[in-house]
DNA sequence: AGCACGCCGACT
DNA sequence: GTCGGCGTGCTC
């Protein structure tokens, strides 16, 4: 296929705009490449596309308008194309949105943005001052490089008029420069490791895989400790050496900060910086330096898989098992998955790290369609913690009260020694419930089916579903008495208040990602944590995630049944992972770390395989399981969920779409429900929910595309359709 | 998404 | 009589 039109040749233009279609132009003055950036008139308005292919001709050729401009960026690859079209194909999502995601930059339709530099001109200024000489001299010292005029002006210790009265003289001379600017050289062997044995073997198939640049998955499969990091890291130095860029991306936007630090410890400077957090201007930078070939790798979170790379060579998934990988941000994705689907288009390569991983990709692994790294050992002298479980039934614990006598002696003996411990409890806030002791009412959210979480920090109560928040009320909202409002349940905040009357002396941190305003903040009070300004650190799951804390050496957990609850057949898989991953913390300097479990059920399975440590025994239970149930990965399934203001019309439309199951029927799929969605109504919206489970080989997309086609959503409706669900009900 | 067209209720 | 509500349809 031609990749350049002459100019008024026909070219079809996929928009960001929500048309399901692509839209006949004429090919611009001078023509343009496929792929390219172009604006384009639609109606009144002008908007962003790309050039998708040759124009289909189908349309009243006196109607068809010509492309404004090529926009000064790369054009988009032909495999970006590729990948774009395939995970929308996959994910049902129509173009328009996955070309969305591929054009989140600032300023793509601008010129590349200027700024003005200053470097040594000719000639010494007629009239020598003390200040122009500083400004000469600091020019000089810095050779061929120049600066802005506020950075020049600075490091002279002059004002901004001395530069430009030595601008009009001609001693120094002003230039235009682009204001994106490339990344510092990343160096594959600057700060190289030495490396365990067990770590070079690892990093050893690592580099063996990014060096054939075939596409392959590489299952990174280590403790917590294990050194995962440097030897993914070495995959990052081998496509370094190969010249192709890499990708990191990382669960939580507030371990970049740390990891970016890593990264210029091992490869002599930062890399790019891709996530929300970031400032507009950078993010625009990242796009565009990214699309240059210019950045070397990206650090980001999961919308950084829709960056325009030009080699891309590596797709790192940090803790790929984390469920923040899938989120709705406009498109509902795996970020894990469409990185193997990226990285297989390209001939790339991925490495899924984790030390819980997904039970999709261990069972993938175990069927050979991922290789497995495994890191057994835990680096340095750390080793696992001992895990035990405290069987709340035989402890004695008076109301209001969650840390057993059993805990509470094992925390006392951390604080006579110095060390930390960490009680991990699942839960933000004050209190899960109040509860009205006159009528047995408890708060609600008023525009969702959830209840108002106690946020005693905040002294209001907030709903977990919508945001939305209120202030304490004194009378109960529904019977009007007074004084009868009790907080039932523990939140973290509770558990701050109950360690600090356990003990009067030790220094108590909360950590819950609801009481800190920034990442910066977040991450000054870990770092702070870390070099020992607690004695006990309280912890919702964000602890779980990676952070170090070289002192601590226990772990308490205060639930440890929370998670088992409810009808969701992942909770044994999360509850296990969590576990797991807190239990990690513990221990990672040169002290044993212990685990404590505060439990119920001390004979559930998943409770037994925590304490046994024996993960390859819970994988295949699972898997058995799952096998039996034809649940994924055995079978597949869509999860559905209609929505709208009238509950009523919500429910006709699921029942209506689960009548006519026809399309479904064909490739062997059931529906269940209709059914309310687990909160019922979220935003003053109601919520149904449908699933559908088909076999394992059926083209399941096709099927729930003419299945969903069938009906037309009328006034305020929305359908939503989540392929490979997290949580099914 | 925007924006225009168009067809029924409550105002000058 | 008109102003304006937002349902429906179109944009190359």
């Amino acid at each position: 296929m031609t990749s350049f039109f002459e100019e008024n040749a026909l070219v079809a233009v996929q928009t960001t705009q929500p048309l399901d279609r692509l839209l006949d132009y004429r090919a611009p003055e001078g023509g343009c490449h496929l792929g390219a950036f172009v604006e384009v008139p639609l109606g009144p308005r002008k908007v962003i596309g790309v050039v998708w292919g040759p124009g289909r001709g189908d349309f009243d050729y006196s109607k068809i308008r010509q492309v404004i401009r090529v926009l000064d960026v790369a054009p988009m690859r032909d495999e970006m194309r590729s990948f774009l079209q395939k995970a929308g194909a996959y994910t049902l999502t129509p173009m328009h949105a996955m070309l969305r995601l591929a054009t989140r930059a600032p300023g793509l339709g601008d010129p590349p943005s200027m700024q003005k530099i200053y470097r040594l001109g000719e000639g010494e200024p007629s009239r020598m001052t003390d200040a122009r000489r500083r400004v000469l001299e600091t020019c000089r010292d810095l050779g061929g490089l120049s600066l802005t005029l506020k950075e020049l002006a600075e490091s002279a210790g002059v004002t901004t008029s001395v530069v430009k009265g030595l601008v009009k003289t001609g001693a120094v001379r002003e230039e235009q420069t682009p204001r994106d600017t490339g990344y510092p050289l990343l160096e594959p062997d600057y700060g190289a490791k030495e490396l365990t044995e067990d770590q070079e073997k690892a990093a050893a198939h690592l580099r063996e895989g990014q060096a054939s640049k075939q596409y392959n998955t590489v299952l990174l499969k280590g403790v917590t400790g294990s050194g995962k990091t440097e030897v993914y890291l070495e995959a990052v130095a081998e496509a370094l050496r190969q010249r192709r860029q890499a990708l990191v991306l990382l669960p939580e936007i507030a371990l970049t900060a740390e990891f970016l630090t890593r990264i210029e410890a091992r490869f002599g400077a930062k890399p790019a910086e891709w996530h929300s957090g970031v400032t507009m201007t950078e993010r625009r930078r990242v796009w565009r330096m990214v699309a240059q070939g210019q950045a070397q790798v990206v650090v980001g979170a999961r919308s950084a898989l829709f960056l325009p790379f030009q080699r891309l060579g590596l797709v790192v998934v940090d803790e790929e098992h984390d469920t923040s990988y899938k989120q709705d941000d406009g498109v509902l994705y795996n970020a894990r998955d469409m990185a193997v689907l990226r990285a297989s288009i390209l001939g790339a390569q991925v490495v899924l790290a984790s030390a819980t991983p997904s039970l999709e990709s261990w069972n993938n692994a175990e069927t050979g369609k991922y290789d497995r790294v495994v890191l057994s050992s835990r680096y340095g002298p750390a080793i696992l913690p001992q895990m035990r479980a405290i069987v709340m039934r035989s402890q004695d614990l008076p109301s209001n009260s969650w840390i057993s006598p059993a805990l509470k002696r094992a925390v006392s003996a951390r604080i006579e020694r110095g060390e930390q411990s960490l009680l991990f409890l699942n839960r933000r806030g004050y209190a899960p419930v109040t509860l009205c002791r006159a009528c047995g009412q408890q708060i609600g959210c008023d525009h969702c089916d959830a209840r108002m979480v106690e946020h005693r920090f905040l002294k209001r109560l907030v709903c977990h579903q919508c945001g939305e928040s209120k202030p304490i009320p004194e009378t109960c909202p529904s019977c009007g008495a007074e004084d009868k409002l009790a907080p039932v349940g523990p939140g973290v905040e509770r558990l701050a208040e109950e360690a600090q009357a356990q003990f009067p002396e030790a220094r108590i941190a909360v950590l819950s990602s609801d009481l800190y305003g920034t990442a910066r903040e977040l991450k000054g009070q870990i770092e702070a944590i870390a070099d020992g300004a607690a004695d006990i650190i309280i912890g919702t799951q964000l602890v779980a995630k990676g952070h170090n804390f070289p002192l601590l050496t226990l772990v308490g957990v205060i639930d440890a049944d929370l998670g088992l609850q409810g009808s969701d057949l992942r909770a044994a898989e999360r509850t296990f992972q969590l576990m797991r991953q807190v239990a990690g913390r513990a221990g990672r300097s040169e002290r044993r770390g212990e685990a404590l479990l505060q439990t119920f059920q001390p004979e559930h399975p998943v409770i037994r395989a925590i304490l046994a440590g024996n993960e390859e025994a819970f994988w295949k239970a699972e898997l058995d399981e799952r096998r039996v149930a034809a649940m994924p990965p055995f079978g597949r399934l869509a999860g559905i969920v209609l929505s709208g203001e009238d509950v009523a019309q919500v429910f006709d439309l699921g029942n209506h779409l689960a009548r006519h199951d026809g399309p479904l029927r064909k490739v062997g799929a059931v529906i269940y429900g209709p059914a309310p969605a687990p909160i019922a109504r979220v935003r003053g919206r109601h919520r149904v929910r449908l699933l559908v489970k088909a076999p394992k080989d059926v083209m399941l997309q096709r099927a729930l595309a003419d299945w969903a086609g069938q009906v037309q959503l009328k006034g305020d409706l929305r359908m939503s359709i989540d392929i490979d669900p997290q949580s099914f009900f």
